[in-house]
DNA sequence: AGCAGCCACGAAACCGTTTTCGTGTTAATA
DNA sequence: TATTAACACGAAAACGGTTTCGTGGCTGCT
């Protein structure tokens, strides 16, 4: 193992000063032409680098960004963790990864471990447990150490930071219109039982589109599942029991596995019963039939999120801040075959 | 924004040196009970966190592993990434990821941004550009620099390092004799066009199995598609025009799109021609019908590599190194629907 | 010759820790 | 009473950089 090259060992073998290494390192006029092409051919020699962390320290600054998300094995968060790491890596910026599980300890313990000049920022979407518990005292404390934060997706309004979100309350709406427009009448809710903001908006979404076709809103839709869709027999029954010509699903897993418990029914899709879900993953592609779904441009969540952060991070002043902002992006519907045409003839 | 509570700050505070404070807190029996008690107690009243940068810099090491991987929107890759995490976190470790995004340059440019400090050792999967080119320059020049790097699945043994992979041969070959066992005859195989050393392992026992069966080697029978599978014509002119009755596919996005290609050909599946995929995802679970493939434990594979590179990193010494292992995980068939039962009457 | 001013470089502080090695005070011992 | 050991703490170096400020030597001008 070769020793490391550092300012101190050219400094050494020149016969100069750290100061006038790192000076000409940086082709500083300061220092003669000379000793300049001296130090840079000797340090590219010997392949020198900077040591990140001396620098790290030195101007308080990591150029890493902290990144919480509840699951790594999810379309959704893989894409917009795609569109974190390709603005942040542009910027320069390094991408430290943590995964809560869902869980609101792990959550915790995550941002403690990286609260603490490991990073310049928190790029974070809450876990279940958090959202459902509604303690986000551990956020605040972040935010008031001054460091920077970007919520996206599942966000509160119980912390004050720059947010990214869609227009989750207008999509659940779009697609139930959708629905409707297709001839659907009794349209199911199935979403997960762990008060996920962003299934309470979609909720609302459903409900107004219901309400605005003069269609009955009756609670005993909407079936409620656990995250990992473990109830079979729950659903099972719903369906089975229940009259249903659509359904509409805050996720791409759910969607699935609705439609093949219908189809195991014996029911037709989308003939007999049309299916849209939320999240445009690679499931919803290849799905018999595939599915209609809800596009969470998870990417350019992502990138926006980013550059949200290193923003903020970058022109952090003593003085006050830029006021918080929340970007909406706009959701769209990506037709499939898991849907109906829209019945032109009324 | 408050200003950090150091080491500095609270010795100023209190009116006792750093050395104390540092010590105090680590509850160096060389400091006296009273001044103990208090120098926690006021660190726990300001909530004091040590700086992880200052630390670092200190103990040359940082706490952060490297990982850089091709794809990150990738069942597989992201599996691995779980147990990566899972392990290290379970160490104290923090992970950076960096995606190569399958380009060599991209690669390159990744591990350099680490390669200073800012990790104690990397965890990669080669790109397909890389493994295309065969320049492993990059690899041997951070593993001179005595930065410990562990090699999963996509490796090479150009470079002397940490490994850990599955069998593919065996896999391959366990597959095929799969589709053998229950009646196919004449089998293709669909792997990927870059020379991916995993595809050709698994090529490899594709070949064996049919050698041992007695079965034409025909090397018309092996489709090679482009990453992304962007080239439709050329594998539904494949399937139009070659008699086939099994196909093994080197990934699962490739076998569902092969089995699409071969219902809208008329095929029943499994009884006209079986299927089998690597990587168990959540494609192989929901596909119609469901997908028999070739698990790959890549959780396991990520905790095994994470365990591997975090011992190393810990027991650096001067001295010789251990010698460098590799360990082969085995895969095993996850049997779904997509393949028959084998025929058990000869 | 005297002075200003520039050039090229070095000393030193600083970022926030850890850790070694003193050192002054007190108590115990001869 | 003198010596010593234990105790409790502080000074300072070190990790590897950046940056400010100072300074010696030289040139050019009057």
């Amino acid at each position: 193992m070769k020793k490391k090259v550092t300012l101190k060992s050219i400094a050494r073998e020149l016969d100069v000063s750290i100061s006038t290494v790192s000076k000409a390192l940086k082709n500083s006029s300061e220092i003669s032409l000379d000793t300049r092409e001296k130090v840079q051919a000797f340090a590219k020699l010997y392949n020198y680098r900077p040591n990140n962390i001396a620098v790290s320290l030195k101007n308080r600054r990591s150029k890493n960004i902290g990144v919480i998300i509840p699951d790594i094995v999810h379309h959704f968060f893989t894409t917009v963790f795609r569109g974190i790491e390709k603005y942040a890596n542009s910027k320069g910026y390094n991408v430290i990864v943590c995964v809560s599980d869902e869980s609101f300890d792990k959550e915790v313990i995550n941002m403690e471990l990286l609260a603490n000049g490991s990073i310049d920022g928190y790029i974070l979407s809450l876990s279940a447990e958090t959202q459902k518990k509604g303690d986000y005292t551990h956020l605040r404390e972040v935010i008031d150490q001054g460091i920077p934060m970007v919520l996206f997706d599942r966000v509160t309004d119980q912390v004050q930071c720059d947010k990214v979100i869609i227009n989750d309350e207008e999509a659940g709406y779009m697609a139930t219109r959708k629905l409707i427009e297709g001839g659907s009448k009794r349209i199911a809710l199935v979403m997960n039982d762990n008060f996920l903001n962003v299934d309470v908006l979609r909720a609302h979404g459903y409900y107004r589109a219901l309400q605005e076709a003069g269609l009955p809103v009756d609670d005993s839709m909407v079936l409620r599942l656990p995250l990992q869709f473990e109830d079979e027999q729950k659903s099972e029954a719903f369906f089975r029991h229940k009259e249903i010509d659509g359904v509409l699903c805050v996720n791409e897993v759910f969607a699935i596995r609705c439609m093949r418990q219908l189809q195991k029914l014996g029911k037709n899709i989308p003939e007999d019963v049309a299916v849209i879900g939320f999240t445009n993953g690679i499931l919803s592609q290849f799905a018999s039939p595939s599915l209609t779904v809800v596009e969470q441009h998870g990417e350019r969540m992502g990138e926006l999120a980013a550059a949200m952060l290193i923003d903020r991070v970058e022109h952090q002043t003593e003085e006050e801040e830029a006021p918080f902002r929340t970007e909406t992006l706009e959701a769209t519907l990506e037709e499939r075959h898991s849907t109906r045409q829209v019945n032109t003839i009324i």
